[in-house]
DNA sequence: TGCCAGGGGAAAG
DNA sequence: CTTTCCCATGGC
């Protein structure tokens, strides 16, 4: 049995630009990161890296306590939450002065943000994510670690590594109710194993070479390496296109008859370097209903 | 290019 | 209770 955990002091989470109580669900659970989780007692408890994190508000002042107390998880705690505020940047160079569907999605969501996830965790959780709920995609990462992952404290996992999923055994996995996603995780881990500088040889590429070579990992398309490249790698110019991001531009845009690649590029063209975080307001929009669109039966492209 | 299989569970009928 | 659908991909 594990220690059981030692949390450190409650501290003010200080960010630039403050998340709101309103904007925080969709934050820590609206489809971008998937190992947080809201406790009874109206905390969100995670896990970033090897340290669990608890979050909450008192009054309007968001807080902090960790697993790990050391200067250096502050920082990735700063930088995880984007406490500079460098994205807010980036939004005002967002066409939202011309474009209403945009505009009422950021104003829906203030202080919404791209969370800088590890490239492990986002490329581990979109392998999971083809016709899967949210819901259902943290539960398939959450068995991911509890079967396959080291235990960082009681009843917390960190991530299995790649060596840990490719020599799982068909039981372990199938106990992960994984699917046919199983194949995807297991190919992705065989090639990666034997490579531990995958993270940082893929972070020297550009986006569309970065984009590009995460597609030759098995069970990664376009949709999928677009979110391990916007959500793990920062690039947020990458722009994916997911079921909603398609009913959206089809119905507010009207972008009927566009091919999945071809509403990318406009994505991309429309709303530039920041076309990444123009994503996730839409996306927070479209899927709470607010702009009218609904999932319907897949409409074709 | 288009079509469809493929876990399993939640949501819908 | 039964059917449909799910932040897609791979293979034909």
């Amino acid at each position: 049995m594990m220690d059981s955990l030692r949390w450190n002091s409650w501290r003010p989470l200080t960010l630039s630009c403050p998340i709101p109580a309103s904007t925080l669900p969709e934050q820590l659970d609206g489809g971008q990161a998937f190992r947080w989780r809201l406790s009874d007692n109206h905390e969100w408890l995670g896990v970033i890296g090897r340290a669990v994190v608890r979050l909450r508000f008192r009054e309007t002042q968001l807080e902090w306590c960790s697993s790990d107390s050391s200067s250096a998880f502050a920082k990735r705690m700063g930088d995880y939450f984007d406490e500079s505020g460098i994205q807010v940047q980036l939004i005002d160079q967002l066409p939202w002065r011309s474009d209403v569907v945009l505009s009422q999605a950021i104003r829906s969501y203030p202080g919404l943000r791209i969370l800088r996830q590890d490239p492990h965790e986002t490329l581990v959780g979109f392998l999971c994510s083809s016709n899967k709920r949210i819901q259902q995609i943290r539960m398939m990462v959450s068995s991911l670690a509890q079967n396959l992952g080291e235990p960082i404290a009681e009843d917390y996992y960190a991530l299995p590594s790649w060596s840990a999923i490719a020599s799982a055994s068909a039981t372990q996995l199938k106990s992960c109710a994984l699917g046919y996603r199983a194949k995807f995780l297991q190919g992705t881990a065989h090639k990666l194993k034997d490579r531990p500088d995958w993270e940082k040889e893929f972070s020297s590429l550009p986006t569309p070479q970065l984009l590009e070579t995460l597609q030759t990992l098995p069970g990664v398309g376009p949709k999928v390496a677009a979110c391990v490249a916007l959500f793990g790698f920062g690039r947020w110019e990458s722009f994916p296109v997911d079921t909603w991001i398609v009913q959206v531009l089809t119905q507010a845009y009207r972008l009927q008859g566009y091919s999945a690649k071809q509403l990318e590029k406009f994505g991309q063209a429309h709303f530039g370097a920041a076309a990444g975080i123009a994503q996730q307001y839409l996306f927070a929009s479209a899927r709470s209903g607010q702009l009218g669109v609904r999932l319907g039966k897949n409409e074709k492209l």
